[in-house]
DNA sequence: ATAGGTTTTGTCAAGCTTTTGTACAT
DNA sequence: ATGTACAAAAGCTTGACAAAACCTAT
């Protein structure tokens, strides 16, 4: 509390190691920032110490944003600067790594979650069709994936989880996709032989919708997806995937997933010389950093999740 | 300069090592490509730095599913500038086209009708039973029919009676078409028993193969078809009619087929409470709106023929 | 030199390993036909690499017919430049490939059945795709799933009884045939609005299944079908077929589902009015002859369930 | 079908510069 | 607190390689 000063204005302001501390950035990195790029630039007292205020700490945030999704530094102010002098733009997303600013306002991702949402709940097809159609017709498959239902998903994930499971808004979102999912990997499986990829989810939650996401993804990156509908045991999932000669093995999984339970079953299975398991869906959440010699988990979010596994199967890597 | 105007915008920005990331291309050959066919030329930093936009990274990926289908590197680029500057295609589809990109537009009607025209003209039946048995497999009997047989139907009906009558495709696909709707017919007859329908066609034109259509998608919905090989006289038809107890009489006739000779035979006839005949196929399009007491007009979609169908034999039934 | 037309409206190009891969000709052997014979006559790179278009490969695939047909290799090319140039004159009947190769009788019900059992358990996804679509290709839609599908399903259940659970082919077929039932639902209800029924399945066993190929039917018959993936309680599928105002709700099952339950969930559900529940699949073999004022079972066969279905959407229509 | 020569293409290496987080002296 | 310095990481360019794929000709 001593830390905190009054602001004239109004807002608290807060000394240097605060805003370390409460953003994890090293105090010299952001002194650093501050001099070389002007990224923040905070009051300061009569001696010249910085004074931050609340403005100013969101902006390391989204700062942060930028950086873990691989934008240089040098590169951030240009884009803090357009976010702010434009729109504004979307505040409230629950996941953190994907949404905010961003620039292009034109499209208002939120207002079609909303949307899409409603339509789900209402079991309404044709709307949830047109929605469909249309983020696929106007934005690459990737971009429409991870803004728009990618995050409905995880949305919709956490808001089934407290009440008890209203199973039937997820099974008409998962016959949709589903559905929709058909087409897109019947083309797919013909244009692209290569990198085939056997995908499955882990029982509980909404390990088949976080399936089914991915899998559109990565068929439109070129996969050859074979997709067993169901959860289907570790040890017979490697065995398939001798019979077809995939690459690689996904199993998607929810929050709640047994991850444990997985564990198990991938040290009883024979695992002699098997490709690691991915892991991918919300269930990574859980997973963060553990990197084991036959299991690891993918990024959550769709577009990076294909780009990993293109590292691992492609010659290019 | 698009491409400045598009960053102009603004977007973020990313160095070489996260495109490598995101796509899986290894940095080093990401700068060959560029080095070698240009085929990606990020703006760079003043230092010489690469930034890649998003257009970029969308780019490598496309440049991806060339690769994987096994196009050499050399020749993709011009694959990429011609599918950016040429035609986009196909808007008839009632679901606005997924993509637009290459990647194939997910049911190109267009292109489908214009395949079975070709096999038809080269008398290929090993390709055109391809075609067909792709289409019956894919979608609905009635989407097959109404989006891809009945308006190459009525394509090469035009297409006929400019020249002076090759018969030889048209009873080719005539007789393609019988064998197939033989089968089936079969079948659908030991389903479904109710409501029977007599089916024949006018001589003149195409005829036949807009009866065939026309039987192909009342068997599937589940009415029993007696079909008769050949224009039959109408009081022929009536008396079998009364046979078989049927419903309805359907006859089906091209553009050229003689209306007036119809009406003639229909006025003799013996017509005591006999069922109207309906009349379909391409000669309906003279027919529009008449309706006459004995005689009216099926709509020229077999889709909607058979939903007039059903109505008019459920109201005796 | 029409080739050359074409390729510069473009079209990948392809060297010669992939031209090779595809169409199985061993690349020495297309550069010696292309020596010997000029059959086919690819461009070039400026280095000399031969670059094969669409047109070149589809060149070589009619080559291959010939070829198989027993024309020697020396004879072909006249063939070839016949057929672009007169009208080619297929050699015999109209329809030379139809029953030739496969000796076979009518239609050998049985024999396909042991083929599809069989690529399901290599998960040969290209196998059971022929099968399927040759199916849907010869015969109607009902006679189809009531040949050879329910049959199928049927045998397959029983076999995975036996054992412990072998989930993975279960979940192969299912992802199949839900991939299959996509595009057609997706055509089927755009063209159908009226019948609306919501069908869902019970949990064990193979619900699921049952549900896609009754599905199959009914979207085929002309229902508007509204699917849930999943097991869905009851009362939560009476209330979605409140809102969607669907007349039926259908539940199929397999015979190791829990029927008591389902009368348990049935009695506590707010039965005030609603429709019958209708169940389908395997499941009925329990409840033959069963008849309770809010329960009935459907025929197991598809087709017939499809007949029970109508009559009673008729009558309260 | 093989042999001998060429082209393609992903990757490496060397030598040098830029970027960026952190350390240290003022 | 500031500014300079530093070092690791990441880039850039040019040149070179080597395996795979091709070509021609015997």
């Amino acid at each position: 509390m001593t830390e905190k000063v009054a602001n004239a204005v109004g807002g608290p302001l807060y000394p240097i190691r605060e805003v370390s501390r409460l953003t994890g950035v090293n105090s010299v990195t952001l002194r650093a920032w501050e001099r070389r790029y002007g990224l923040i630039q905070p009051r300061r007292t009569p001696k010249g110490h910085r004074l931050y205020a609340r403005e100013d700490i969101e902006r390391v945030e989204r700062i942060l944003q930028w950086l873990n999704r691989g934008v240089p530094v040098s590169q951030v102010g240009e884009l803090l600067d357009q976010a702010s002098s434009e729109t504004p733009a979307e505040e409230d997303s629950p996941l953190p790594a994907f949404n905010t600013e961003e620039t292009a306002p034109d499209h208002d991702w939120e207002g079609q979650r909303l949307e899409v949402i409603d339509a789900v709940a209402t079991f309404d097809t044709n709307r949830l069709e047109n929605l469909f159609t249309r983020s696929m017709g106007l934005y690459p498959v990737n971009t429409a994936i991870s803004r728009l239902w990618q995050p409905v998903v995880e949305r919709l994930e956490n808001a089934w989880a407290d009440q008890n499971t209203p199973m039937a808004q997820r099974c008409f979102l998962e016959s949709f996709l589903r559905t929709r999912l058909g087409l897109r990997l019947y083309h797919g499986n013909h244009e692209n032989t290569e990198p085939r990829i056997l995908m499955s989810y882990l029982p509980g939650g909404c390990g088949a919708l976080w399936q089914l996401l991915l899998a559109f993804s990565a068929s439109s990156a070129g996969f050859y997806i074979t997709l067993f509908d169901g959860p289907v045991p570790v040890n017979e999932l490697i065995e398939a995937a001798r019979m077809k000669e995939a690459r690689t093995i996904v199993l998607s999984g929810a929050m709640e997933a047994d991850i444990e339970g997985l564990r198990r079953q991938l040290s009883q299975a024979d695992s002699q010389g098997v490709l690691p398991i991915r892991v991918a869906g919300s269930i990574t959440r859980q997973l963060r950093d553990t990197d084991e010699e036959n299991l690891s988990a993918l990024d959550i979010d769709p577009a990076r999740a294909i780009g990993q596994l293109r590292l691992a199967t492609a010659r290019h890597g």
